[in-house]
DNA sequence: CGTTAAAGCAACTATTTGTTGCATTAGTTG
DNA sequence: CAACTAATGCAACAAATAGTTGCTTTAACG
C-alpha cells in the first residue's frame, strides 16, 4: 500500500528557498508598510495580500491569523534594525542600543510596535510575546558576554534585569509620559546603569 | 411658524442622565469584561452590544470606532482604580505606588491598558495621552512635595524623570519581557531609585 | 528530469463593519 | 402632570473581512 511507503520515508521535504523566500520577504515588507501607514487596523490579510502581490489563500496557509504575520514581520524588522555594534566598551554598546531603540520608537513604526507588544500580552497570539523577547535577548547576548569578559559588569548579573532597567524608562517616556526621547536623557540612563551594575 | 421657534432657542438639549448614564455604564463594563477575557479581538461592536444588552446601532451613534469605546472604558477604569497613599516616607509612597501599578498590570486588564496607551500615541485620540499623563503627575505631586520637604530627594529633582525611571522597568518587564512582576523585584527598583535621587 | 511542495486561482459561507429609516422609550422642562 | 424630543430599540440594508476548499500551475530540490 502507498500508505506504507509514506510512513517509511520522510516525504515532507521543505522548500524554503527561491520563490518561497521571496514571498516571505514581500509579505514582511507589506506588513511593515501597512503598520507604519495605518496601524494594526490597516493590516488586514486583504491589504497585505494586495500590497505584497500574493494570494490571500497563501497567507492563510502560512499563518493561523494576522497576529502571526505581524509578529513575524516585526521580528524580522528587529533583526535588521538591531545593528548591535561592538564599540569596545559596555557603555558604548548600551548607548548605541538605546539610541537605536529611541530612533525606532520615535519613528513611524514606534506606536505600532508597542501596540503589537501589548496585544500579544493580551492573548492575541499566545506564546508569541515570549518568542519575540527570547529572540531579542539572544541578539543582546554577545554584548553582555563581552561586558562580562571585560569585567565591566559582574558575572552573575541578570541580563534581562539590566536591559529592563535601561530600556524601560525609554519605552515609558515615549509611551506613557508622551515625551520625546532626547539624547542627553539616554546618556543619563546609560550612566546610571553602568554605575549600578559595575562589579 | 414653529420653524422660527426652533431657530430662536438652542434646541439641542443633552440628556446625559438616567437611561443614557446606565447604557454608558453597561457599555464600559462590557468592554472591560471582553478586554479581560479575550483581548482586543474579542472587543468587537457586536460582542460589546450583546454583552451590554445594547443595540449595535447605539454604539455606532456614540463612537466613531471601537478604539473610542475602549479608550472611554479604560479612562473610566483608571479613574476608579487610582489610589495614592501617604505612608510617611518617600520610599513607602513609591513602593505603594509601584505595587499598585504592578497589581493592575498583572491583572486581566494590564495589557489592555498598555494597548490603549499605545493607541493614544498612535493618534487614536489626539491630546488624550498628554492629558492622562498630566493628571497622573498631578496626583503624584503631593508625594514628591512631601519627599522634598522631608529631605528625602533633592529639591531640584525632575519628578517626571524619577517616576519614569521607577515605573518604566515595571511596564517593560510586563509588556516587553513577558515576565510577571514579583514583589522582590519592585523592592529592588525602589531601592535603586531612593539611593540614586537622595540629595 | 521527475517528484511534489508551495503558490496561484476561484468560488463559497460566516462574521463584522457601517449606515439608515422608523417606532418606541423616557429624560427634561415648563 | 403633560408636552417635547433626545436617546434608544428595531430591522433591513450593503460592503469588507475572515476563513475554508478543490483544483491548477509553477518551480524548488534531489
Amino acid at each position: 500500500m502507498s500508505d506504507k511507503d509514506i510512513t517509511e520515508r520522510p516525504v515532507r521535504q521543505k522548500r524554503p528557498g527561491g520563490r518561497t523566500a521571496d514571498v516571505t520577504r514581500r509579505i514582511n515588507d507589506a506588513v511593515l508598510e501597512l503598520l507604519a501607514e495605518g496601524g494594526i487596523d490597516a493590516c488586514t490579510f486583504q491589504n497585505v495580500a494586495n500590497r505584497a502581490g500574493v494570494e490571500r489563500s497563501t497567507l492563510y496557509r502560512r499563518c493561523p491569523d494576522r497576529w502571526q504575520a505581524i509578529i513575524d514581520a516585526i521580528i524580522e524588522f528587529a533583526r535588521r534594525e538591531a545593528a548591535f555594534h561592538d564599540t569596545g566598551t559596555f557603555r558604548g554598546d548600551l548607548s548605541a542600543n538605546l539610541h537605536n531603540l529611541a530612533n525606532v520608537l520615535n519613528g513611524p513604526l514606534g506606536s505600532a510596535l508597542i501596540t503589537v507588544a501589548a496585544a500579544l500580552q493580551g492573548g492575541a497570539a499566545p506564546g508569541q510575546g515570549e518568542r519575540f523577547w527570547a529572540s531579542r535577548m539572544k541578539l543582546l547576548a554577545p554584548t553582555f558576554e563581552r561586558a562580562v569578559a571585560r569585567g565591566e559588569i559582574s558575572a552573575d548579573a541578570d541580563w534581562e534585569e539590566i536591559f529592563s532597567m535601561a530600556a524601560g524608562p525609554i519605552y515609558f517616556r515615549r509611551l506613557i509620559a508622551s515625551r520625546p526621547i532626547g539624547d542627553e536623557w539616554i546618556e543619563k540612563v546609560v550612566d546610571e546603569i553602568c554605575a549600578r551594575y559595575r562589579p
